[in-house]
Order: structure tokens, then C-alpha cells, then sequence
DNA sequence: TGAATTTAGTTTAGCGTTGAACTACCCTGT
DNA sequence: ACAGGGTAGTTCAACGCTAAACTAAATTCA
């Protein structure tokens, strides 16, 4: 009778309602917390060069971060007009560019680790570990899926 | 040493990490599914309606959604001039209104669920259940915690 | 009663994002 | 050698969203 996902599709759906709503709300909280306007984009962008290292081409980073290339160019616009990435020309593939950190950047994501850190662990406390370590492997099957999915 | 958030609160952003990229997979996968340009947040509140009922107001929709009154202010513009909802004032208190899904609406949510539902229906099947039953309680309590954290 | 405060809703600027169109460049195959 | 197709990056319009400022109406309280 009824035509809405209800039944064995309910989990799915509860899931991605779930997960659209912490996106949105984690987001916020901590965008407001960052020093100097910066945005989670820009952290993450930071966040990525400093754990995995820097020299990557746009579309790399791109493909890294499931972005268009557009978004990429937006945040690496950003930044560098910030001072916080470099960004070089690449002399084998004159297509290309590469991006890499600057001290100001790292300076930047010290400031960002300084305030999301606490932050993080305040979560960890108070709902515990376990909480997301069950989520954990579900997400990332979840997302392995969309990603493959993805054409 | 490092400064990164490491260690025990890995898990934790590493969680906020497949979140944030799963809703963006997610949303735009949908979206390009849905009939006549509609976004999820126009069904999202169609589904609302279909379910819970109409006759809200825009802040006690913001308030379900998790959303400011002015992201409500547009959605509720765009479907009424899509003719998709109506919107009366309310004659017990003058500053509110009251929001009721049109025949129109139910159209178009049914037209949303009958390309979704199959999509839903594909994910569990090749996900399986189990997933999602094991990352639902534990999103709905970083949600809930989230949610109280709001201030 | 009347003034101060709270609440409902709109509007605007600014952000990140997609999708599509576009330029510049590389590479393959005939 | 050169044309065709693929790739790297930019730009623009449109979307949803937040934050803040604003109007109008209700409520509180002295």
C-alpha cells in the first residue's frame, strides 16, 4: 500500500538521514571554531598535505577528496591568495600544477589541530570510544561502495 | 611530538571524515536521480510532511531539520512557487504561518520515492542490512549528543 | 498600562559545492 | 606528421546552507 521506504530500506534511510545531519552539524561546530574564518575545506585541504605530503597536482587532490575539479580550484584559489599553499607550475606536463605548503600553512594547521584536537577528544569522552569504532568499518564499507559506484 | 589529532581520537575523526564525504557521494547521487530538478531538501520536507503530518510551522521545521529559519525560508519559497506546498498564516498568532502539502506535493514525493526506492533497495542488497543496523545506533547517538551540544 | 524582551519570519552576503562550458596541452594512431 | 580524443585547470551560474541584521507580533514584567 504505502510507497515509502519503509521496511527493509528503513535502516538505509534512517542512515543517510542520520549522517546528513551530523555532516551538517559537526560542520558548523567546528567551522566556528576555526581560527581566522577558516573553513573545514581548508583544513582538510591542509590536514592532507601535512599527513600524506604536498607536491600533488590539483586533480589529484581532487580525486583524493572526491571533489570536482572546480571545488579544488576554489579552495586552492583560496589558500594560496591566503599564503598558506604554493602553488608551481609542473615542467614535465605544462597542464599540470603542483600544490605545496607553506610554513604559513603549517603554522595555519597547527592553529586548526590546536582547536579541533580538544574538541575531539571532549567527543571521544563523553560518548565514548566504542560508539565509533562500531561505525567505523560501516562507514567505510558505505563509502567504498559510493565511491565505487561512482562511475 | 605530532600535533595531530592521532592516537585515541583517530577513530573520532576518522568517523566525521567518512561522514562528511559518504553525504556529499550520497547527496549528489540522489539528487541526480530526483524529478524536475528537486533537491533532497525539497523532499526531505515533502517526506516530512507525508509522514508526520502537515500544518507546521517554518520554525518548528527548522527546528526538526536541524536547520536555521532562514535555510527553511527558502525551501518553503521555492516549493511554494512550485506549487508543491501552501502556505497560510496563522490566525491565533500573526507573526506564524502554517505549512500544508498540496496534491501536487504528494505527486512529486511520490515521484521522489519511486526513483529512490530502488536505489535504497539496491544499496541494502549489495551493503546488506547488517551495516546499516550496526552503524545506525551509534550515528543516532553522536547525532543526539550533537544535537544537545547546540546550545 | 506600557516598556523591554522574546519569538516568527524574511532578506542578504558569503561560503562550498556541482555541472557544464571553455582553453590549453598531451598523447595516440594512422 | 598531424588530426582526434583525452586530460588539467579555470570560470560561471545555480543550489543549499549559515550568520547576521531586520521587521512585525507576542509575551513578560514592573
Amino acid at each position: 500500500m504505502s510507497q515509502a521506504p519503509d521496511n527493509a530500506d528503513l535502516a538505509v534511510f534512517a542512515v543517510f538521514t542520520e549522517i546528513g545531519i551530523i555532516e551538517q552539524l559537526a560542520r558548523t561546530a567546528f567551522t566556528r571554531q576555526l581560527p581566522d574564518g577558516l573553513q573545514m575545506a581548508h583544513f582538510a585541504l591542509l590536514n592532507h598535505m601535512v599527513r600524506l605530503g604536498d607536491g600533488w597536482t590539483p586533480v589529484r587532490l581532487a580525486r583524493a577528496f572526491q571533489l570536482t575539479k572546480g571545488a579544488i580550484s576554489n579552495t586552492t584559489g583560496r589558500l594560496e591568495a591566503r599564503g598558506l599553499i604554493r602553488i608551481e607550475a609542473d615542467a614535465d606536463d605544462r597542464r599540470s600544477k603542483r600544490v605545496f605548503i607553506t610554513d604559513a600553512g603549517r603554522a595555519a594547521w597547527q592553529a586548526c589541530i590546536a582547536v579541533l584536537r580538544p574538541q575531539l577528544a571532549r567527543i571521544r569522552e563523553e560518548l565514548g570510544t566504542e560508539v565509533f569504532n562500531q561505525a567505523l568499518p560501516a562507514l567505510q564499507s558505505v563509502r567504498a561502495w559510493l565511491d565505487a559506484e561512482r562511475d
